[in-house]
DNA sequence: CTGAAAGCGCTTACAG
DNA sequence: CTGAAAGCGCTTACAG
């Protein structure tokens, strides 16, 4: 059912011969100029007489024309496309961030190509040959490339490739992130501190999770503290796990005085599941989380997690590509750091 | 800091020169054909001979071409390039559908530019023209087009148009939703036959909530119901939001026996603030959420909500493209419908 | 400040 | 099954 109810004013009856779109050429046709200035008028304005610019500005809006950037692309060899590679948007602690670059980017006049990478980043390498044969300005990543013939082939192209999240010790190119080791390290000092004992790890089967719970576990064993006690969990991690988690605990041998949980969802579903259990949180078990989300501080008790600056990660991530852009220098290593933020869950 | 630690193996001298990026000409040069078949080759490979196929296989392995899909973009007039137009990824109740998407159509060769419209779609006009600028070859749009312009603009293209979740009167080409009213009005029927009599609304200010609120408070006042109270919160809505709504019923004049809530993330959060004041849900007070997030059927106690099929939306989506892609014909407007979802908050 | 012309890297109708 | 050639719609170095 189509029905054109548009005014005449809009042109219908243009509308029903269905002309061709226009090009630029068009448009300098009719402000009787060539297509060259047109293409300058769009690019650098101040390069073309006022008064040609107004005669251009006239042509545009008469024949509703808009630029095809695919052929400026191919022209310029610069698509202005940006991959964002994600393992997921569907509960992701990486939205913000994407967020974020998106808006940024598209003030600059950049689109973003959100590719998903699945759980464990399997279809990473994958995504990584789309947006190389999609000619992107630059690739950014949440994740290890794991191939090492891709590496190398990322390394040979022109592309910018920064790799957000965690921080390499041999980047392909750029990375923007913090130490999850050493994040997992703080949290054990920190917890230990605050005078807990007998931690248990919620860990997600990401390499990130992977390598805070290491982190975490030798920290703890190296301060004299008995091996923390673990349960893996499928990524994306969410609510639900964290009342499985909290049942879970009832199997363990020696019963924790905190549970260290891979995120803020899975904290916040084992407070929900101990308090139905008539368990007070944290007299009785303490818990942490992991992103510092809103609910993080907006749950009941509040959670105590490490909070990631994730608009600073973006923020950094555009500077790189603007400095890149504008030929400047830059540094291709940067660290945002964590913050652990204490809260009446632990 | 850059190293280059990759092994010779990888080419590394051939780096240190940096040769310029591989052609299709290239490639053929190398197979000893002209540049028509391997472009035959790569999207028909069945309309080259075996021996042919071959020895273009191994010239692009020794080449290491990746096909320009710029190039062939311009050549095709057919971007394989599909926007997605959301209000925010934050925290969205259109992100499953979304990820199913995208999951979809990179299987399809095609990849998604994720566009971010603002709450209240804001900017929805500024990247509808983006993705048109781009030539993307299909706009899904979760809002309205307010821009009676920009409608015509885009009728009298021929960029497919899939307005999705509301299911509008008058299309612009195809829409895929249910109708949110109707939604509003079943959920009203519903809670009266439960028995309840005091509904009390926590509305997000964004068409579609208004429009479920709408049919909700008419279809309530037409059974003979008192009208309901309500609460305008800001989109996107969240936890912390659910948790202020719960406080914010001390200043009601009369206490409502249901709180119908705009999204789950609203009900998760006022549910656990009454149960911090001691309030029992639902035989204190009932909640209802909206959306059927995974976390409504994990909360304790389970919420009541709305089911909306994203993965069916992004189904019926990629379905429409394929079809007239295809060439073949397709329903212009797909109702999916919506469930009731009993559980145990209301 | 402006124009003519070559070029970006593909695809495909046409001819063989 | 394959090749020569034109064309997709821009940009920009060069010349004026």
């Amino acid at each position: 059912m189509m029905i054109f109810a548009t005014p005449a004013i809009f042109g219908l009856s243009s509308i029903m011969t269905m002309p061709r779109v226009p090009r630029l050429d068009d448009v300098a046709t009719l402000a009787g100029v060539s297509p060259a200035t047109v293409s300058r008028f769009l690019n650098n304005p101040h390069m073309v007489k006022t008064a040609t610019a107004e005669r251009i500005r006239a042509a545009i809006e008469a024949t509703g024309y808009v630029p095809n950037m695919t052929a400026g692309a191919l022209a310029t060899n610069r698509s202005r496309l940006i991959a964002a590679l994600v393992p997921d948007i569907a509960q992701s602690i990486f939205n913000d961030t994407v967020e974020a670059m998106i808006d940024e980017l598209s003030a600059d006049g950049n689109s973003v190509v959100l590719a998903l990478t699945g759980a464990d980043n399997r279809r990473l390498d994958r995504e990584i040959n789309v947006a190389l044969a999609r000619r992107v300005d630059a690739i950014i990543l949440t994740g290890i490339v794991s191939d090492p013939e891709v590496r190398a082939r990322l390394r040979a192209q022109s592309v910018t490739v920064i790799e957000t999240w965690g921080l390499p010790d041999d980047p392909i190119d750029v990375s923007v992130g913090f130490s999850h080791r050493q994040a997992g390290e703080e949290l054990a000092r920190f917890l230990r501190g605050r005078g807990y004992r007998r931690p248990h790890l919620v860990v997600p089967r990401s390499t990130r999770s992977e390598r805070r719970a290491s982190g975490f576990i030798d920290r703890w064993m190296r301060e004299g503290g008995p091996e923390p006690t673990r349960l893996d969990v499928n990524v994306p991690s969410h609510f639900g796990q964290g009342r499985l988690s909290y049942r879970a605990l009832a199997d363990l041998p020696v019963q924790p005085d905190v549970v260290v949980c891979g995120s803020d969802w899975i904290a916040q579903g084992l407070i929900v599941e101990a308090q139905a259990a008539g368990i007070r949180v944290p007299d009785q078990i303490a818990v942490t989380g992991f992103g510092n989300l809103r609910l993080a501080g907006d749950m009941r008790p509040t959670i105590t997690s490490v909070d990631v600056d994730g608009g600073r990660i973006a923020r950094e991530v555009i500077r790189v590509l603007r400095a890149r852009t504008a030929g400047e220098s830059f540094d291709t290593r940067i660290d945002v750091g964590f913050r652990i933020i204490a809260r009446e869950s632990a």
